[in-house]
Formats: structure tokens, C-alpha cells, sequence
DNA sequence: CGCACCGGTAAAAACTTTATCACAGCCATG
DNA sequence: CATGGCTGTGATAAAGTTTTTACCGGTGCG
């Protein structure tokens, strides 16, 4: 799609930032380093990167201070990393106005999703301002009713949807004829950090189209866009 | 349903808050904390808790203002702690303008409980769907008299139904159609200040299902909606 | 054509939510 | 002060849903 994400991770040892910085770059990510605040103010002088990951545990640093001047200075988005998996440090992280944390030792792929995660949040998509979740909705011959929870095809008959099913569909109407991408999906339905490897979501249209679409190997109304996501091809209209 | 609640702690002493904390983000909670009346004026700046979780007993601290100042500035619901059992204290807590009101030392489980009940209500079903307190109402073989209190089938035999069976039965009757959360179930038929857990509503509903339901085990009026409460199937009639 | 990905879906696994039962406390009643 | 009905709570079993895994087939591209 567009540019790789530039990432910025800033930690003191070498043993845990070379890694790393060559597992995001392995995984479409633009890495920098720094190993330290000094180190992080002299890159920021030239470079504006996407997002920074941020090791508070620096010999001769304050990492929170430095995550707070961050915060004040730039609206670059902050993983803190800390070695403590106290409750406490992650309400200190948040308070200090950081967008995600992760304890050492971390999971990599675990660190990839969140700085992902952040990512989508931070170019958030611009209709979920808008949408009205009540109502009933009509579309390609069916019915939804958002209060009963029920979906009726044009006889009348009801199709009984699951909780995520039903989320799902919601969120697909209220953004008609319009690309989604399975990360957004996830926010949406579940505000969830999508994982490498998470099908969850090609489950869920699977499930769903089975339940709506007339041939579901052929999907009309909910279709797969190569690359991209998936988008409700209908109109619907809110009575 | 959606987003776990985000609510703020402020207490001056690191022994209450940090525990509570923990035991709130335990039991599904977001939780921030704040260690006195700066750090939480600091914290609004930034965030809009669902809840504010604050102790009235902070040194340097005028609680009973800082409440007012919250009641004045924003709609953000409060539940005070203080150390004193006295019920003036209560009325003086309730006068300020917050929602509930809680002595310490106070079992967290009841705090968490006051938290959902205040939550709860701020989310309260709306209104409109004004409810007829009064009248005969039929549904699915059954003629209900909310006068009487009396349930009468096809054939005219009385049920006798007990206080709590009989008011969960008028208020699904009044809301026919309509998928109703454990919640919304639990501000309707028990008072505001019930501390209850949801696992009440569930009895009421299978002790009134084993008496209104042709066959308990598949119950056709009183239907469970998974994940998201019990939904009243049947057309109601007053007469 | 081969390679590297991407997407579909069944089945297993993990997880969440709900049903049910037993029991204890309460309250009014006798 | 014993009795019996009603309610709320906790434990445990059961049901239902969602996520992950695994495998396979399709797509774009050089």
C-alpha cells in the first residue's frame, strides 16, 4: 500500500534492540535505533518517525520523563517497554500518556501486533465518527434489526446471528461500498490486537456469508477484495 | 458489551489504591489511578473516565469540593470513600452530587458491585418506551393482571407467582421483543441501590420459565439472547 | 512455470457465557 | 421460636461461541 511504517526503537542494550530492530525490519517495518534519551533527541532533530518503541529502563535516564516530553512535544505514538509487569508501572505508562506497553521479556510477534495495532488506531479510519448503531437496516433483501438482534430475509424469516456475527455485520453496514481492511474489522468488532497469522477474521465473513450470501462460494453481497479486506457491496437504506 | 469501563482511582495512599487497582482490572475494569486531587485534575486533561473512584480523606485535600468541582465541570459519575460510617457523611456525600457512597474499610467486592450499579444506570435503558404499569395484559396463552398479581392460562387457572418473578415478568411484558441485558434486567426489577450480581437475574428467569414455559428446557416465550441477555418472544395485548 | 503470498474453511482448542442445583439467610407467619 | 416460602450466592456442569491451527487451493509476478 502506501510506505512502510518507520519505527524508532530506543534501548540501551544491544542484545535486545539489534534483535528486534531485525525482526520488524524482517516484517515490513522501516527500524531505526537509538540506544539511549540522547541518542532518541538527536534522531528526533532530523527524522520523524511513525512510531517509537521506548525502553524506560535506562541507566542515567528517566524513561517516563522522557515518554512524557515525547508526548508533549510531538504527537509521535509511544510502546513503553519496562521489566516490571506490575499493574502499576502499566497505569504509570498510560498516565504518563503512552499508547501501549508491553513487560520484558516480550514476545516479538506479540510486540509486532501491538505496534501494529497502534498504528491502525493512530490513522484511524474516518467514518466510525459517524455511524448510528440503532435502528433497522435494509440491504440486498434482508433485514437487520440492531434492537432485537435479528436478521429476517424478505419472507419474514429470521436467521438467528452470534454476538460477533451480528457486530460484524453492523459494522460492514454502516460503512457500505467501502474497502475494509481486516485490521479495521478487528477494531471495529473487537478492538483487538491483531496477531500475525490471525485468521479470525476471514473465519467471521466465512461464517457470516453462509449465512447471507445465495451461493456462498460466490459472495455477492460481502466480498473479499485481494489485498485489501473485504467490502459490503450493497446499499442500505436506515427505516 | 463493548469497551471494558474505564474508571479512575484517586486515593492518596498507595496501600488502597494500588490493590484496588489491581483487583478492578481483575474483574474487567480500565483502571488509571491518581494519588491526590493534582494528579487527577492533571489526568482529566487527557482522558474521560466512565467512572471516578475518590476518596474524600486526602490530606491537603478539600474531597467534598473536588467532588462538587467534578459534578460542576463534568458528567462523569463519582462514588466517594471515606473513612467515616456515619450517615451524615452519607447524606453530606450524596448532597455534593455523587452517585453512591461507600465507608471504608470496604469489602472491593461491593465496591466493584456499586461501581456496575452506577454504571449501570448511567447507561440506563432509555425511557421512551414508556411501560403501562397498569393493566391485563395477554401474551403467548397467558393473561397476566399486574393489578392482581395474578397469571392465568388458557383455562383460566392462576399461577401464583412470587414478588420478584411477578415484577421480571412485567417488565419484560412492558418490553416485548426487545433483547434486555442482565443489567438493564437488574435496574428494572430491583431498586437503584441493589448490589446484586448477574448471576441473580439468571435464577429469576429459569424460576419463571419453569412456570410459564410449555417445556423448560426449550423455552419458546422467555428466550436467552448469548451474550447479550433474555429477550421476551411473544406479541403482548393489553386488554 | 515456479515462487511467495494471500485467502477459504474445517476441525480442534480455548474461552465465555449460561443453566442448574444446593444451600444459607431472611422474613413473615403461625 | 419453629416453619416454610422466597431470594441471593457459589460451585459446577453444560452449552455455545470465538480463536487458532492446519492444510489446501488460488493469485500475482517475474
Amino acid at each position: 500500500m502506501n510506505k512502510a511504517p518507520h519505527i524508532l526503537v530506543v534501548d540501551d542494550e544491544d542484545d535486545i534492540r539489534e534483535p528486534l530492530a531485525k525482526y520488524l525490519s524482517k516484517n515490513g517495518m522501516r527500524v531505526s535505533s537509538a540506544n539511549g534519551g540522547s541518542a532518541l533527541r538527536e534522531m528526533l532533530k532530523s527524522t520523524a518517525p511513525n512510531l517509537i518503541v521506548l525502553d524506560i529502563m535506562m541507566p542515567g535516564e528517566d524513561g517516563l520523563s522522557l515518554c512524557r516530553h515525547l508526548r508533549e512535544t510531538t504527537d509521535i505514538p509511544v510502546i513503553l517497554l519496562t521489566a516490571m509487569a506490575e499493574e502499576t508501572d502499566r497505569t504509570i505508562g498510560l498516565e504518563v500518556g503512552a499508547d501501549d506497553y508491553l513487560a520484558k521479556p516480550f514476545n516479538p510477534r506479540e510486540l509486532l501486533a501491538r505496534i501494529k495495532a497502534v498504528l491502525r488506531r493512530t490513522n484511524a479510519i474516518p467514518s466510525d465518527v459517524a455511524p448510528t448503531p440503532s435502528g433497522t437496516l435494509t440491504f440486498a433483501n434482508w433485514i437487520l434489526d440492531t434492537q432485537r438482534r435479528e436478521l429476517l430475509d424478505s419472507k419474514g424469516v429470521s436467521v438467528s446471528l452470534s454476538t460477533m456475527e451480528h457486530r460484524l455485520l453492523t459494522v460492514l453496514l454502516q460503512r457500505p461500498n467501502m474497502v475494509l481492511s481486516r485490521d479495521q474489522l478487528l477494531d471495529l468488532t473487537a478492538g483487538r490486537d491483531a496477531v500475525l497469522f490471525d485468521r479470525t477474521i476471514d473465519n467471521q465473513i466465512s461464517r457470516l456469508q453462509k449465512k447471507i450470501e445465495t451461493d456462498a462460494k460466490k459472495p455477492k453481497i460481502i466480498q473479499t477484495v485481494w489485498g485489501g479486506g473485504y467490502i459490503l457491496a450493497a446499499d442500505v437504506v436506515e427505516i
